[in-house]
DNA sequence: TAAAAAAGAATGAACATTCATTTTTATTTC
DNA sequence: GAAATAAAAATGAATGTTCATTCTTTTTTA
């Protein structure tokens, strides 16, 4: 009698094909062949590791957020001052932009259209609690505007993934210099 | 002998159902006879005006982003101080996305995924040259932060658009006093 | 050796596009 | 101004393809 023995590597790869495909082609432009072709199975084992097309996607999108919030806050500490404390989060998901383009531009996609499931997306900006946690205590101390986290989120964080997509375009190159212009022009954009 | 009298009517309904459909459920996922329907014709005459699916899609694209660029710069005044002519801009673009929502929700999703033609979306922020111009002088003249201009239209430009999905997704509620909150941001990001 | 895992081929649905006809339109002829 | 007509415009029904998913068989594993 065999145990239950479904091998992970066959599943990150899944999950990485479809990551990779996706950001090229699009969802829907994404054959499930490719994919398994990509992952060196058969289609057929898909389905062994996945619900249908719809979960695959989903559980790629949960697991690559989990993956961006995890290392956005892995160096912060809630006893730093607003300033520092953002400094801290804002290069962590510069960094992450950076060094994992294709996991960036993957949830990018997943943000700004149509598919991925209503209640998968729902987490959306709850996972950044502490950051909106930052913020709350940044307005009550007079350092942040005292405005909407939607707008802050807006001028401050979502600037990074514009330029992700315009540096995958090839208009445009993320230098370290662009980074330090960046964080400061995201600063000002916030401070009150 | 009848003369050419492809209807404009019937042309304009079939691009306006085709970025509604597009908007609620993206390119690949919106079939050529649902927008047939939605238009009040038959598949068959989609090809009539259009080439393919993909001509339909670029031209729609097109279209739109005409629209956008003629209404944003319909006020413009190039002799107006730096910050003016920033405002003037600026407030068009808002008002654009929000009463065009539908609209914008289009460029926006073209702008960041796949869908449209390397050559139709060359066009990209080229169609924004006053803007860019504007900018220059700001920088010569010490008013605007001397860096890239894909920067500054990250920080001040992009964010309207998310503001504007985080709307749709009903997250959010775009009122006045946030535009305004917003405008001033803007400014913050990328005065020097 | 028995159960799980994997595979390739088969199935059936959905879809973009084309085809063969019908309908509309505008001009011409009386 | 009505009837005739020829070309364009529009249509609904094919066509052929692509694809997600399932089925049956083979291979691997414990």
């Amino acid at each position: 009698m065999a145990k239950l023995q479904k091998s992970i590597d066959k599943r990150n790869a899944l999950i990485k094909a479809t990551i990779e495909l996706v950001n090229n082609s699009g969802f829907h432009a994404t054959p499930m062949s490719k994919i398994a072709k990509m992952a060196n199975v058969s289609p057929a084992t898909i389905y062994l590791y996945f619900e249908n097309k719809q979960d695959l996607v989903n559980q790629a999108y949960l697991e690559v957020k989990t993956k961006y919030t995890d290392f956005v806050f892995k160096t912060y500490n809630e006893r730093a001052s607003v300033k520092t404390g953002f400094e801290l989060i804002w290069k962590r998901i510069a960094e992450f932009n950076i060094n994992e383009c294709e996991y960036s531009f993957f949830l990018n996609q997943c943000n700004n259209t149509p598919i991925i499931d209503e209640p998968s997306r729902k987490e959306g900006i709850r996972h950044l609690q502490p950051l909106l946690d930052l913020w709350e205590r940044g307005k009550k101390e007079g350092v942040i505007k005292p405005i909407s986290d939607y707008i802050l989120y807006a001028y401050s964080i979502n600037p990074i993934s514009y330029l992700m997509i315009a540096q995958k375009q090839g208009e445009f190159e993320l230098t370290k210099v662009h980074v330090e212009e960046a964080f400061l022009t995201a600063w000002d954009s916030i401070k009150r």
